[in-house]
RNA sequence: GGUGGGAUGGCUGAGUGGACAAAAGCGGCAGUCUUGAAAACUGCAGAGUCCGCAAGGGCUCCGGGGGUUCGAAUCCCUCUCCCACCGCCA
């Protein structure tokens, strides 16, 4: 969330900013129920005042009858102004979390997803000289992905992922991790890129995939509820990234500055429900119920968060690049931005299956709008305590990134050669996948 | 699932109806001493929110919510979490 004052400050701001975002809003209310309810504090501070004096009173005197008579007074209409402060606080507080942040300078204007600007691209788009196969056909002729069975069940949008995909998987989140831990490595990417930020390497992390309702909200993640999954019987939620229970664990805690930035990177599978997609990437394993993730999670000081989400997506490409494959990263528009993101960028990578960029990799930063409602701050050497900036992003969606690797490495005869940073991991070196 | 014990500031921990924003210790910051540091000594230090240009002042906060009372860290109800033991279990 915003911070209020800054809303009372810049309303004209914030009015547009939900404009861009095509978020509705009503800040105008908003500012509204803020005037009442500092007016209705007031009050109710006042009459805890003489309360609190005449409790003073009350000490020294010995008959106490017309005391407590007063007292039973103040209770009274302190019990009047109570609800009415309860009911504006809670229209108040729905409107603020609903505000979105505010967004870099370099974030495009744009309506919805066409308004995206595409800032770089890496690789050549790979050309065949046979007409290449979609990933779902590849994994079923190879006997690696089994979409019938797992309908069978499960229902629709799940998938096995079986033999050498499983294997994939594996290779895939050894070779993340054997970078991201490694502050050699992060140390070269710094380098080559030309960025000013710190080498610490991230803390590998296996993070809950239940999360209670309250961090969730406090994420920003609870809505659309209708794309979580939801355990009544014990009021969780499933996560739909690590992210979710990532970005939590520091709640209502104080981080101190030296130990900043803060860095993890998380494996665990993600749940959506996918409402509202129907029709939509229903062939193949690109858009299911059910996928692993390895995710990057950043705390970090607020001068220092735009250049650890530049040094994030550097992150993001050097992986990319280690597979050899074909990416363009994104500048998400305002329009098509996530509510609680100051600026957000896309890696689509490029799928011979589908002959165009698909979405791989996002990485959101949030600055201070997560941390203001999480209540994670940082105490900074002067003794000052801030909000800390967030960020977060994909390392490698796996699904999809086994998509990729099929497509773009599958031969005339169809089979799949196996990248080769991921053959050390893969059992006897693997070089390819054969029927 | 059962029984018992807990939750107090950055941390440890005292506090059982008005004296308590809350002892003490550790840690932090500043100073004295020192060539410098350590030690010792002295002093300063919670968070949130509201009013105010500011100086300053008010209110709230002792795990969360509710209640009793003129008045609650303290009494009652309830929930959550933690610890110990038992049971079950990968």
């Amino acid at each position: 969330m915003l911070d209020i004052k800054y809303i009372r400050e810049n309303k004209e701001a914030v009015k547009k900013n939900c404009e861009l975002r095509n978020i509705k809003c009503d800040i105008d209310r908003l500012l509204e129920l803020d005037e009442k309810r500092r007016k209705l504090i007031g009050e109710i501070g006042e009459i805890k005042e003489k309360r609190n004096e005449l409790n003073e009173e009350m000490k020294k005197v010995k008959d106490k009858k017309d005391l407590i008579e007063k007292g039973k007074e103040l209770k009274e209409n302190l019990e009047k102004l109570k609800p009415e402060l309860e009911k504006v606080e809670k229209e108040w507080k729905t409107i603020l979390w609903k505000v979105p942040n505010v967004i870099s300078d370099d974030t495009p204007i744009g309506k919805d997803e066409s308004g995206n600007k595409v800032i770089r691209k890496w690789g050549e788009i790979p050309k065949f000289d046979f007409q290449p196969k979609e990933h779902g056909q590849l994994g079923e002729e190879l006997d690696i992905i089994d979409i019938p069975r797992a309908a069978k069940v499960s229902g629709s949008r799940f998938n096995f992922l079986k033999n050498e995909a499983a294997l994939l998987e594996f290779a895939l989140i050894q070779h993340a991790f054997s970078i991201l831990t490694n502050e050699d490595t992060l140390k070269g990417v710094i380098k080559e890129v030309g960025l000013d930020v710190s080498a610490k390497s991230f803390i590998p992390v296996v993070p809950p995939v239940l999360i209670k309702p309250g961090p969730m909200e406090r994420m920003a993640r609870l809505e659309p509820r209708e794309e979580r999954y939801y355990a009544p019987a014990d009021d969780l939620y499933l996560i739909g990234s690590a992210e979710h229970t990532l970005g939590a664990m520091y709640m209502d805690e104080i981080i101190k500055e030296e130990d900043l930035p803060m860095r993890f990177i998380g494996f665990s599978t993600a749940f959506r429900r996918e409402a509202g997609s129907y029709g939509k990437d229903t062939k193949g394993i690109l858009r299911v119920h059910q996928f692993d993730k390895l995710e990057m999670e950043s705390f970090c000081l607020p001068e220092n968060s735009i250049e650890e989400q530049n040094f994030i997506v550097a992150i993001q490409e050097y992986l990319m690049q280690s597979l050899r494959l074909s990416y363009q990263v994104v500048a998400i528009c305002t329009g098509d931005l996530g509510g609680p993101d100051y600026r957000q960028i896309d890696i689509e990578t490029w799928l011979p299956g589908q002959n165009r960029y698909r979405e791989t990799h996002t990485s959101d930063l949030m600055n201070d709008y997560q941390s203001r409602r999480l209540n994670t701050k940082v105490r900074k050497k002067n003794g000052k305590l801030e909000y800390v900036h967030m960020n977060d992003a994909t390392a490698f969606a796996i699904g999809r990134t086994i998509i990729a690797i099929i497509e773009n490495y599958q031969q005339a005869d169809g089979s799949v050669v196996i990248p080769e940073v991921l053959r050390k991991w893969m059992p006897g070196n693997l070089e390819k996948i054969e029927k």
